[in-house]
DNA sequence: TTTTATACTGTATAAATATATAGTATTTTT
DNA sequence: AAAAATACTATATATTTATACAGTATAAAA
């Protein structure tokens, strides 16, 4: 799949949302309102831009014409719950999987692919705790200051996640633990999926 | 539930049918056309009904703006969502709900009677933001240190509850608030329910 | 029996909407 | 260095679309 702009996926999730909130599609100026775009040419050749990606189809001369492919039309769906496990195990091998959750796929902005449950107190700041579920979306595309499941040479850890040139860096949101640098020269690092939502029992 | 005629169902058919063909709703013009109707008003008329039924909700002033409520999953219960309204009106009152989710029941400890839209950044501390959806659980017993959903005379709020004989003590998680104290000899105050449970949407 | 709901045709129109065209500016790719 | 893609503002308009109004007719409920 190719990769969207950082405004082309603001607009992808503008449409997802109007999708599970109101249940049909936004049209050209109800995306500009949203986003703060001042003309609906603004939204049209967004959408232009994700119909030639693949990513949604747009059907010519009806309004609120927009359908997104692929979409896993199942109500209901199962979704995996994974525990955090050092030591670059394969992160969605069954014998991670903790337990199924059906999860209504309209709660989230985009798709769950699993839930990540948190070990540790290293994301305790922003308000994630452990044994929080984080709703991860499998991607590896992300922008800077995205909540990211990274798996480096010898750890999994859920960071906030800023790129610059050829360094990488992995934040965490306390101040006890300390950022982790990466230099993907030396060190290797791939990004699993990013962070959409939490679920916390209490 | 009201039963529909058969005409309504073909047309209740009808739009299903385009939201999974196409991913949007049908207009007027495109119902007739497929059931054979030949004024725009038929089309018009039977969605009235629908809408008058509870079976499907119409957006004014919207271009295919229907909505098919209550899409009945299988397994998950739908439970509502409301947003924190001042002024103690009805909590579970219709028109206070936001929109309806489907949640496995075995994800909180205890039975999910609505979810509680969180305004104000009150509980911060703990973890609990803006926006957040809090899992209520409906009953008036709880324990000292419980997360309560209190109706007072002129306001509903979340917070921690503490008893002791006649004075009821409601603490926020942010120190830029200050805790509620209430003389239940002067004042009434009812506990609605009690947090079980969290989900955030980023 | 009178009202209300169902089930349409037919016409009309204000408002919603897609979509084209003309620009400007920046970034990325070739 | 040139071309293509991105990311918009601004304006205009044909078309789509919701929706009101005026009828006709039948069946069900009060």
């Amino acid at each position: 799949m190719k990769d969207l702009t950082a405004q082309q996926s603001k607009v992808l999730n503008c449409i997802e949302e109007s999708i599970n909130k109101t249940g049909f599609p936004p049209t050209r100026a109800e995306i500009c309102k949203k986003l703060g775009f001042k003309s609906p040419n603004a939204a049209e050749s967004h959408l232009r831009a994700l119909e030639k990606k693949n990513i949604i189809s747009i059907a010519g001369g009806s309004s609120r014409g927009i359908n997104i492919k692929s979409k896993k039309s199942s109500s209901g769906g199962s979704v995996p719950v994974i525990g955090l496990v050092a030591a670059g195990s394969a992160t969605l091998a069954s014998e991670n999987v903790e337990r199924e959750i059906n999860v209504d796929p309209s709660l989230f902005s985009r798709n769950v692919d699993y839930f990540l449950k948190v070990k540790g107190l290293s994301m305790i700041e922003d308000g994630i705790y452990e044994d929080d579920l984080v709703a991860i979306h499998k991607t590896n595309d992300f922008k800077n200051g995205d909540l990211a499941v990274v798996r480096t040479e010898d750890d999994v850890t859920l960071k906030y996640i800023f790129k610059e040139n050829h360094k990488l860096l992995l934040k965490p949101a306390n101040k006890d633990f300390d950022p982790i640098h990466i230099d993907l020269r030396n060190e290797s690092a791939e990004v699993e999926g990013i962070g959409i939502g939490l679920i916390r029992k209490n």
